[in-house]
Formats: structure tokens, C-alpha cells, sequence
RNA sequence: GCCGGAGUGGCGGAAUAGGUAGACGCACAGGACUUAAAAUCCUGCGAAUUGUAAGAUUCGUGCCGGUUCGAUUCCGGCCUCCGGCACCA
């Protein structure tokens, strides 16, 4: 055994070892229960970054650690391969996507291989391989048989720079989520994927999720965005077609004082027929569809309307309401028609005023009185009902229910329920993505390629330099096909799909990687899933967790999978940091992984990502942080490498049968079962192995101090130190496995730590034969001692009023009572 | 604006059921070993006051208040930061 820890000699070894001996291969194993481990497969841009790093160590420390207690693991990996990056690439260096592709799939793997991640590489899956996409694109053709994916004209996002549409879930604020250029709208015939339908199942089973995080849960309730309330009829005055809205609050409908309709509302062509307004209304709707797509939905633009000359009925009273446009009413969401109430919504109330409309209360708060001349502000809590007929004096929160049940009876109004969700947008005008299997016949209309001919391969000869249009248009030999039901010259669809498409299924692939004659084995599936353990960044608590728990749903309804929810538990871990901001290319900060092993080891450098905080928190790197994990590393080594005696001999005994031990011995046992309980519960509950990494040095620590004494060595104490030293190791296996399998074999074991199952405590050995006592006065530390665990309440009360601190303390003061806390700590109260 | 999460030494962080605040590590300072350096080992390390010293006292977990014998932890009200949603009717 060598003196000092040569890691780079080491990792090299083992990892020769374990893929030679193929560790991490698995078969599904009925007699064994399962674990699977799943790290969001990355999209392969070439360099693996440092959150990379964390995001895979993580996952392997919980692979190693479910494996070590007996679980059959699978833990792949595989790569998001399509996608924009490698086609903007492949633009500027004139090479083809997929050879781009294909050699950052080979350096990014050769890091992991590096790294000794325990992934069974033989599932390994990409996406933009056609023995994956064909069951992308099988996918696709089960949501269309299903009525769940259709294609229509709709006003959609797109980002101009990457020449590509963006479903609403790749808008932020506005921008494109990739490049962050201003989306602007365009209409044009797309595809989408009606996970509207599943809005509600969703939201509902989000409650059998107990094992992700709050966060995520709500951003995809936000998301969403559940509302209820009421839809009601208003009359158009003079015609007989009435206008639906959508309201929460039926109970403000005596204080509607005007109407509102989108500007790009379908029925402003046909109302404005006869206006006399109709030369103003025309130019308003010029001018608004002018307006960028942010300043309309952000909220702070200025309020601008326009009145058409037109009037509505409002069924509950009915009154006349004059119709206004205005540019804060969405076509989107809703019926893009909007009830308004001045008195009592914020943007009705600013709008009001700006146009001298009447403002009317209906609803007065209890505690005071509002007039509309001098309101600030709208009203919008709960209060009494006033103005309102026969339903004065009602409470507003119960009116809700009331008002409805009234309009339901009059045929003016229905319960509804709204979403703010859109249908899924797929469609992308680019070349690197799963060609959508669609063919348009003149005759037939549009016919699905037949689940016989697929894959509808992605030609390789294509000019996908971006024109605005699809790169594959320019292959007229992919373009151009015969009918598979008429025969007849037909055209193919030249969009591919959204590679959040690609990435909703593949955890199911990877039960069953190699069958070609369906998309998985139903048998492997029903073993494997669900992903027991997720892990990823938060980037993706909407898209992609929302995409792949709607894709299970579908899958589930069409029989094809026995659950309905993907991902049992969720782990979301945080950013790597550098000077205080995530690394990135653009801020400068960034460390590459490549050097860091090189120069401190693998081993070491997860330490150092486990070490640094608790893992669902942003980490700052540093590289004194490196220095301290190594220098563990290194602490560790020297104290096995000074006690290696202890290995040589001895054949192992009943630790509780151990007699004669000197009283270090004994309390290192107990802090030996104690850091195997701390450890072991920081790990599987907490994931908390900042706080794992420290007890395990505590207890290194302790095993320093523990000096046996040279001649007359207590065999026994020999031995429970061999044991400490072991269990060191084994813990430290699942963080530093190359480290603690050289360790465990220069102990003199023959099988790998890898098959060692791990380590339990014995509640017995937890338990102190000494109590430490905190004695307080006033719930002041004042005093400590320690008795005999056996020492009963009466007497550690005795002893604590015996110091002669507190003694003095109390003299002359009455004890108003005294707070024993058995075990710990006794409080004696004084005035 | 709404919804989450967080605020603890010089720094990362710990305190998992209301019971010793600051574990573990980093940085720093002093010492040992060494011709020297590195490595390693030992000691100290929240602040203030006081004492020759061991020590003692007070303050201290964003701010203000409350509950309690006792609050980083529970309650009420604020402030700041981070994340999400946002003219969603």
C-alpha cells in the first residue's frame, strides 16, 4: 500500500476493473426489487459543464447507495440529440448536424466514462437515431388516432432569429427561451398536441406527486392556471347572436357599466357592418395589431380603447352596455370577450377612467364605505352586495353560487372552468428534429404514414441553411411521395417535431433499448417504471415535467402503460456558481471538469460538489474547496494506511460480546453506529450529503484521537477500531468509489465494495453511558455536568442545584420551579 | 400585483420533534517538525466589556412585537434577496 493517495493511478484502475467485469449491466430481475435512478439526459453541445457534473454525481451517489442495499439498479443514459444548436453549428462550420452530433455525443461520453458514472451503457439511446425517432414519430401517430394531436391555422410565436415557432412554454417574458431574441406573432398551419385535455388530470394528480418538490408543483399549477367561474351570454342589441364571457366574478355582473371584445375578436367584422364608428374601429385595430407582442402582455402598456357604436344586453338587469375594443383583452384567453367592472377590477377601473365611462359599486366592503367619486382604486375583496337587486344585501363570496343558479335558469349562463394553458405547439420549420409522419394527398387530404413504413427517415441531403420555411422543402425526393391510400402523388409534411417531443417518452425506452418491433417491452416496463428517482435541474419543472406527465397520461389512456404519473420522486439540485452568477460561457466563469480531475481526481471533486451545501441549493466552486476535499481524501488514506495492522489478523467477532474495551474504544464504537445512523438517514431522506461528508469526518476525526497504546494492545480495542476504519470506507464508498474500493482492497477483502451490502447500526450501541447536563437559570446556560445514563430525574435535579455556580446564582432568589428535560438538561426558574 | 423559497461568524454551511447557536469545512493567526519550503500535526478563531490568568458578564440567527421556564425553530406584522407567474377577466 502506497503512503500517500495516488488518485490518478487509482481511478484508472478500478475503472478498468468494473467495465471489464461489467458492474453496471442490468437485466430485469424479477426476484430483486428494482430501483431506477434517472439523471435528465443532456443535450449533447460538446463540453460537459460543471452542472453536468453535479447533476450525474448526484445520481450516482444514489444508484451506488440503493445498490449496496440490495435494490437491482438501472441507471442509463442517453442523449437529447436533436436539436437547434447542432443545425446553427453546422450552418457556421459547414458540417453536417449529425456527424456535429455524433462527436459531442463521443466527448461528452468519454467524460462520463471518466467519471465512472454507473450507467449500463449498453441502453444507451439518442434521439436522433431513426431506431428512436421511428417510435417518436409511432408516438406521434397514436396521439392523432387519438384525436390529441391536430393541426390548424393559429396565430403562434416566433422567434425571428432562430427562424423557428415556439410553443408558449418556450416564451419567457416574452423572448425566445434559447437565444432570447422578442418573439413576435405569426399565423400560419401548425401542429399541436391537446394537453389541454388533460388540464385537469394534471392539476389533480399533482397530489399523488408527495415526493417532488413544493416548487415544482406550483410553478406547474401556476402554469396551469386554473380558474373558475361562470360563462354568460350577453344579448348583441338589435340581432339576436349573443357573446359569451368568462368571469370569476358573476357576483359584480349589476356593475358592469361597458363591454369588451379583443380588438382581433372574429365578431368585430360582422357587429361593425353598420356602425357609424366603423372608419375608427379600423384604424384602432391597425394600430394595435402594431403593438409588440410583449408590451400587450406585459402589463404596462397604456390602456387603449376604442368604442364601436355597438351595444350589448346584459341579461341580469337588462341593461344597455356599450361595446368597446380594447388592447388588454386577449383573443387567447377566455372567449376574448370581457364583462367589465370599473368599481371592481383594477384594469377595468383605469380604463374607465381614462374614457369617462360610469363607474357603479355593487359590492361594499363591511368595514367601510367607498363612493365611486372619490375610489382610488377598484374594490375587488369580498363584501356586501348593494345595486343588485334582489340579491342586495347577500354577502359577495356566497352570491357567487347564487347569481349562476339564477343564470343557468334564465338560459344565460353555465358553470365554467378555464385554463390559462395552450394546446402543445410541435411543429419546428427546421431540419434537426423527427420529421412529423404526415402526408397531404390533393385527393385523400391529409393521411398518416402507415406505422409499417416508419421511420420516415430524415434525409441527409438537405439545405437547412434558415430561409423561414423548412430546410427539408429543399429535398423534393423527401417532399415528393405517393398516397399510401390512393397511391395517387402526394406531399410530404416538412416540419419536424419539437425535440421536447423526443424527450417525453425516453425514460421508457431505456426499460427496453434494443426492441425494434415496438417502441418498449410491456413486460421490462411494467418491472422498471416508474422512475423511482428523478434528478435534474429546475429549468424544466414545466416543459419537460409537464410534457412527460402528459405524454404518460395519454399513454396510460390508450392502454399502452399500467401509471399514469412518470417520475415517483423528483429531485431538483442547484446551479454551480462562480463568483457569485451561474458559470456561462458569456459571464467567463466557467471551470472545466476535464482539469479539475486532472488535477485533484474524480473523487475528490465530488466530494467537493456533495460538500459544498445541501444539493437542491446553488453551490459556489472554489478551489480552496477542491484543496479541503482532497486533503480529506488524503486524511482518510493516511489513517487506514497507519492502522493497516489491524487487518492482518483477527477473524471478526460479536461487537456486542466485546469485553474489556478500553472507554476510547467504547465511545468510538458508539460514534461508529451513531455516523452510520446519521449517514444513512442524510442520504436516503435528506439527500443531504453536505451533512453525510461531515459525520463521516467527525468520525474520522475521533479515529485520530484514538491513540492505542503501543505495547499491551487491547485486542479487542483492535478491533473495534478495524471496524470503524471499514465502516469509513463503506460509507465513503457510494461518494468516492474508486477511492474506497482500492481502501477496502488493501483491507484484505476479495469481492468489490460494490457488492458489499451497506452497513446498519444496532440501536444498542447508539445509547450513551454518560449524560451531558445543561443546567439553565432562566433559560440561561449557567452550568453542565455529566451523570450515568442510569441516573434518575431526582438526582440530576439534586446535582444540578449542588454546583456552586449555581448556587451562588440562586441564593436568596425563590425558585419559582424547576424544568427537567430528561436526559439533557434541567432549567431552574428564579425571581 | 399574486404564488413559492430563503435571510445564521470573514466565507460555505450545521442545529432533522421548542432545549448547550455556530457541527463539519474553508480562510486567518500562533506554535511544532524542517537548513528551508511544501505536506503534516497541535492550539486559537461571533462581538463587546472585564480580569495577570482560569474565567466572568452582556449582546448575538434580517427588523419589530407576541406565546413560552426556554424561540434560529411557533404566531402576528414588516424589510431585503432569489425563483416562478403576470392586462388571464
Amino acid at each position: 500500500m502506497k503512503e500517500s493517495y495516488n488518485f490518478n493511478e487509482v481511478e484508472k484502475k478500478w475503472q478498468k476493473y468494473w467495465e471489464k467485469n461489467k458492474f453496471f449491466e442490468v437485466e430485469m430481475d424479477s426476484k430483486k426489487p428494482k430501483y431506477y435512478v434517472l439523471e435528465m439526459f443532456p443535450y449533447p453541445s460538446g463540453e460537459p459543464h460543471m452542472g453536468h457534473v453535479k447533476n450525474y454525481v448526484i445520481g450516482d451517489v444514489v444508484a451506488r447507495y440503493k445498490h449496496s442495499q440490495g435494490y437491482n439498479i438501472l441507471h442509463p443514459m442517453g442523449w437529447d440529440a436533436f436539436g437547434l444548436p447542432a443545425e446553427n453549428a453546422a450552418i457556421k462550420n459547414q458540417i453536417h448536424p449529425s456527424v456535429w452530433t455524433k462527436e459531442n455525443i463521443q466527448k461528452m461520453k468519454s467524460t462520463l466514462i471518466d467519471m465512472s458514472i454507473s450507467y449500463d451503457w449498453n441502453r444507451e439511446i439518442a434521439t436522433c437515431n431513426p431506431d428512436y425517432y421511428k417510435w417518436t414519430q409511432w408516438m406521434f401517430l397514436q396521439l392523432y388516432k387519438k384525436g390529441l394531436a391536430y393541426k390548424k391555422k393559429a396565430v403562434v410565436n416566433w422567434c425571428p432569429s432562430c427562424n423557428v415557432v415556439l410553443a408558449n412554454e418556450q416564451v419567457i417574458n416574452g423572448k425566445c427561451w434559447r437565444c432570447d431574441t422578442e418573439v413576435i406573432k405569426k399565423e400560419l398551419s401548425q401542429w399541436f398536441f391537446k394537453i389541454t385535455e388533460y388540464a385537469q388530470r394534471l392539476l389533480d394528480d399533482m397530489e399523488s406527486l408527495e415526493e417532488w418538490p413544493e416548487k415544482v408543483l406550483t410553478m406547474q399549477r401556476n402554469w396551469i392556471g386554473r380558474s373558475e367561474g361562470a360563462r354568460i351570454e350577453f344579448l348583441i342589441k338589435g340581432s339576436d347572436k349573443t357573446i359569451p364571457v368568462f368571469t370569476t366574478r358573476p357576483d359584480t355582473l349589476y356593475g358592469v357599466t361597458y363591454f369588451l371584445l379583443a380588438p382581433e375578436h372574429p365578431l368585430v367584422e360582422e357587429i361593425m357592418k353598420d356602425s357609424p364608428y366603423k372608419a375608427e374601429v379600423q384604424k384602432y385595430r391597425e394600430d394595435v395589431s402594431k403593438e409588440s407582442a410583449i408590451d400587450r402582455v406585459s402589463g404596462t402598456s397604456e390602456k387603449k380603447g376604442c368604442f364601436t357604436g355597438k351595444y350589448v344586453i346584459n341579461p341580469i338587469n337588462g341593461e344597455e352596455i356599450p361595446i368597446w375594443l380594447a388592447n388588454y383583452v386577449l383573443m387567447g384567453y377566455g372567449t376574448g370577450a370581457v364583462m367589465a367592472v370599473p368599481a371592481h377590477d383594477q384594469r377595468d377601473f383605469e380604463f374607465a377612467k381614462k374614457y369617462n365611462l360610469p363607474i357603479r359599486i355593487v359590492i361594499q366592503p363591511k368595514d367601510k364605505k367607498v363612493s365611486s367619486d372619490t375610489m382610488k382604486n377598484a374594490f375587488d375583496e369580498e363584501g356586501i352586495m348593494i345595486n343588485s337587486g334582489q340579491f342586495n344585501g347577500l354577502s359577495s363570496s356566497k352570491s357567487l353560487d347564487v347569481i349562476i343558479d339564477y343564470l343557468i335558469k334564465k338560459g344565460s349562463g353555465e358553470r365554467e372552468v378555464n385554463y390559462r394553458l395552450r394546446d402543445w405547439l410541435i411543429s419546428r420549420q427546421r431540419y434537426w428534429g423527427a420529421p412529423i409522419p404526415m402526408i397531404y394527398c390533393e385527393n385523400c387530404g391529409m393521411v398518416p404514414v402507415p406505422e409499417k413504413d416508419l421511420p420516415v427517415l430524415l434525409p441527409e441531403n438537405v439545405d437547412f441553411k434558415p430561409k423561414g420555411m423548412s430546410p427539408l422543402e429543399s429535398n423534393k425526393e423527401f417532399v415528393n411521395t405517393i398516397c399510401p391510400k390512393c397511391g395517387r402523388k402526394a406531399k410530404r409534411e416538412i416540419d419536424t417535431m419539437d425535440t421536447f417531443v423526443c424527450s417525453s417518452w425516453y425514460y421508457l425506452r431505456f426499460c427496453s433499448p434494443k426492441t425494434d418491433t415496438e417502441p418498449f417491452n410491456a413486460e421490462e416496463l411494467k418491472y422498471w417504471m416508474p422512475v423511482d428517482q428523478y434528478i435534474g435541474g429546475v429549468e424544466h419543472a414545466i416543459l419537460h415535467l409537464l410534457y412527460s406527465r402528459f405524454f404518460t397520461k395519454a399513454l396510460y389512456d390508450m392502454g399502452y402503460v399500467n401509471f399514469e404519473e412518470p417520475f415517483k420522486r423528483l429531485f431538483t439540485q442547484g446551479m454551480v456558481c462562480k463568483g457569485g452568477a451561474a458559470m456561462s460561457k458569456s459571464k467567463g466563469n466557467i471551470v472545466n471538469p476535464g482539469e479539475i480531475f486532472t488535477k485533484f481526481g474524480i473523487d475528490a471533486t465530488r466530494v467537493m460538489m456533495l460538500f459544498a451545501g445541501p444539493p437542491e441549493v446553488d453551490m459556489e466552486w472554489t478551489d480552496k474547496g477542491m484543496e479541503g476535499a482532497s486533503r480529506f481524501l488524503n486524511r482518510v488514506w493516511r489513517l487506514i494506511y497507519n492502522n493497516i495492522d489491524c487487518f492482518k489478523k483477527g477473524e471478526d467477532k460479536e461487537e456486542v460480546s466485546l469485553k474489556n474495551l478500553s472507554i476510547e474504544a467504547k465511545k468510538i464504537r458508539q460514534k461508529t453506529h451513531q455516523t452510520i445512523k446519521k449517514v444513512t438517514e442524510d442520504v436516503e431522506k435528506r439527500f443531504h450529503f453536505n451533512t453525510a461528508i461531515s459525520a463521516i469526518m467527525e468520525l474520522v476525526n475521533e479515529a485520530y484521537k484514538l491513540e492505542l497504546p503501543e505495547e499491551g494492545k487491547n485486542e479487542n480495542d483492535v478491533f473495534v477500531l478495524k471496524k470503524t476504519l471499514e465502516i469509513i470506507v463503506r460509507l465513503l464508498a457510494p461518494i468516492t468509489p474508486h477511492f474506497s474500493e482500492e481502501l477496502w482492497q488493501e483491507m484484505g477483502n476479495k469481492e468489490s465494495i460494490y457488492f458489499k451490502p451497506w452497513p446498519e447500526y444496532d440501536e444498542k450501541m447508539l445509547e450513551e453511558e454518560e449524560k451531558l447536563i445543561v443546567v439553565q437559570i432562566n433559560g440561561k446556560l449557567r452550568g453542565k455536568f455529566t451523570v450515568s445514563a442510569s441516573c434518575n430525574n431526582e438526582k440530576i435535579k439534586e446535582k444540578a442545584l449542588s454546583l456552586s455556580r449555581i448556587k451562588e446564582k440562586i441564593t436568596g432568589k425563590e425558585i419559582v420551579k424547576i424544568i427537567l428535560v430528561s436526559g439533557k438538561l434541567v432549567n431552574i426558574v428564579i425571581k
